[in-house]
DNA sequence: TTAAAAAGTTTACGCCCGTAAAATTAAATC
DNA sequence: GATTTAATTTTACGGGCGTAAACTTTTTAA
């Protein structure tokens, strides 16, 4: 490594001897060059340590290479597990990704998508809220940057959207949970701030319908982001006021599951398949943590990579191809039953 | 709000009927322009929605407004709580928070600074992996950036540290934890990445010789950060082969722990303080699900307000004051004893 | 009221790079 | 070796803003 440093692109040109326009070409794209000036050019940048400056690049191109991502709340493993999948997606493609939480707090979630929009991002991918979320600004964001959401369809918002079939998965649990003991009560919090809650409730009424079988819902109170707080207190009531119908309790998520083990655990009450057990609990999600709950929770997992992979190349092509007028493409992912202990 | 569109900084003064200096003085300091200037201002931001371009403003100052945030593992909730607080404060200091994750991935480690150097931050707050960290890279990225190291101590590096005081936690855990029934083994990874554990199996073995009692360390196999499978599949083996010298553990971290309250539940092994009890396991950190572990998790707490806000401060003024020659301040904040149902 | 101090305006230059057009040079084709 | 084609260089401009100096206006203090 040479000590003289190198300020500039033109100065760099000058070391590389080369002009200017020919190097910024270069870094727009390697391959635009010929291939001996290509070789000359990576010499240099072994021998001088220099690297474009990043604001003066971003200010003249028509579009950055930043790719926003917001998720709603980053405490959660869930969003943790497919923020980093996106990530690595996007950095492979060449694009430089911005992560940014909501904190489960519509405000920050406006404040995000702003202080995307200053950063001029050649799109963004977003998973919103849900019913707190401003919606009438989300629109006005996605009308000035192309933008997928993921995870939580907000209905006509946005250029597409990926994610998980939560219809289908919630069929199959259902399905499992009501041939291999009784039917099952859905837990659920009164007001859902996420859309997927709501399907997953009608997925289970409809399931449970057609089965033959009347629908049990559990509404417990709570508000927030806080599922396993919530999932602990509304379980420890509906256990000391026996609020179950049936033994066996289906989870809008696996969060709120996990308060309820803790719930069940408290109570005395053993949760799981066998005769010894007064309880069977099950999730919706594969959250990280369920493989690890006392007993592991019996869970649909969602299809992380897939759902990630795809909402990237949506992105991706959203950006290449432009807009297609009047399309809105949704893809929804199936969910697998994870059989485990606790049903 | 107005429709014509503002295109730059030229065409909001026009309309706010100042010039651009001006204009540009109220943004870089609001409090440098007269209070009358201050409202004609505000008010033509409220009727115009005119935001100066990041990249230009950027390209200009001496010392942009961006500070990085790199945490080992962001899918761990504990850094995720911890960076959602330095998150708010940084942004609460007026500076624009970047937060990147290194996955447990050294080569990623070194990607995040490396792309944080391009954006020219005013100054980071690194969390590093520890063992596995490209030391001389992160030395070289130091001494060209601002740095201030939380969590984890890497000796010598960085501009001043900030954490938890790991001696005096684990001491306090384990004088409870022998007071109170039989003494502690320290439950461990045979080569934990993070400096902190060695600390604590330091501080475990002095505190143990104080009070007169054998230290008993217990080495787990397993790489990585999937801290709970790894406490998982030692806990299992251990309790198999009766590895656990006393019916006391005291894991190295809150994660090994839920791992190992896995193993116990799954052996059939009743964990907690009761005479119906096997096990009492205790853990570090009060990580944020240790409040729903079955048992609940008797654990320290690390004060994360205190270490975020700190962080931050010491930060802030390493950036205004610029950096005193030989001084490298290092503050640590006590742990607190969290008594739940399984110690 | 008047002088001094503070704030604002004008003018001008620089930051670092993208990009377009025209001129030149090098590579590929026959 | 001459011609075509592709790559590179030269020249020139613009993007949006920071900032400094000199000048003018407004505010504050005497």
């Amino acid at each position: 490594m040479n000590t003289r440093k190198i300020r500039n692109m033109e100065e760099f040109a000058e070391v590389s001897g080369l002009s200017r326009p020919t190097v910024s070409k270069y870094f727009n794209d390697p391959d635009s060059v010929r291939a001996s000036t290509r070789e000359r050019i990576e010499a240099a940048l072994e021998a001088w340590d220099y690297r474009p400056n990043i604001y003066a690049v971003n200010q003249n191109r028509r579009l950055t290479k930043n790719i926003g991502v917001v998720v709603p709340y980053l405490a959660d493993p869930f969003f943790a597990e497919i923020a980093r999948n996106i990530e690595t997606l996007v950095i492979a493609s060449g694009f430089r990704p911005i992560l940014l939480s909501s904190h489960g707090d519509p405000e920050q979630e406006i404040g995000n998508l702003d202080s995307l929009r200053s950063i001029k991002p050649a799109g963004v991918l977003l998973a919103p809220l849900g019913r707190t979320s401003d919606r009438a600004r989300i629109e006005a964001f996605c009308e000035s940057v192309p933008t997928i959401h993921f995870d939580s369809n907000i209905r006509s918002l946005g250029d597409g959207f990926v994610g998980h079939n939560n219809i289908q998965a919630t069929g199959v649990m259902v399905e499992y949970l009501s041939r291999s003991g009784e039917p099952p009560v859905f837990f659920e919090m009164r007001n859902p701030t996420n859309p997927n809650a709501n399907r997953r409730r009608n997925a289970y009424v409809e399931t449970m319908e057609r089965l033959g079988l009347t629908p049990e819902i559990l509404k417990i109170d709570g508000e927030g982001w806080n599922f396993e707080e919530i999932g602990f207190r509304g379980g420890l009531t509906a256990i000391a006021e026996g609020q179950f119908v049936t033994n066996t309790i289906l989870c809008s998520n696996d969060r709120l599951a996990i308060g309820l083990l803790a719930a069940a655990y408290e109570s005395g009450l053993r949760v799981g398949l066998g005769s010894g057990c007064a309880l069977r609990v099950a999730g919706h999600d594969d959250h990280p943590f369920s493989r690890f709950t006392c007993p592991t929770l019996t869970t649909v997992a969602q299809d992380y990579a897939a759902i990630a992979e795809r909402s990237v190349e949506m992105l991706l092509s959203l950006i290449d191809k432009g807009k297609q007028p009047g399309e809105r493409p949704e893809i929804l992912f199936e969910g697998k039953l994870v059989l485990r202990a606790s049903a």
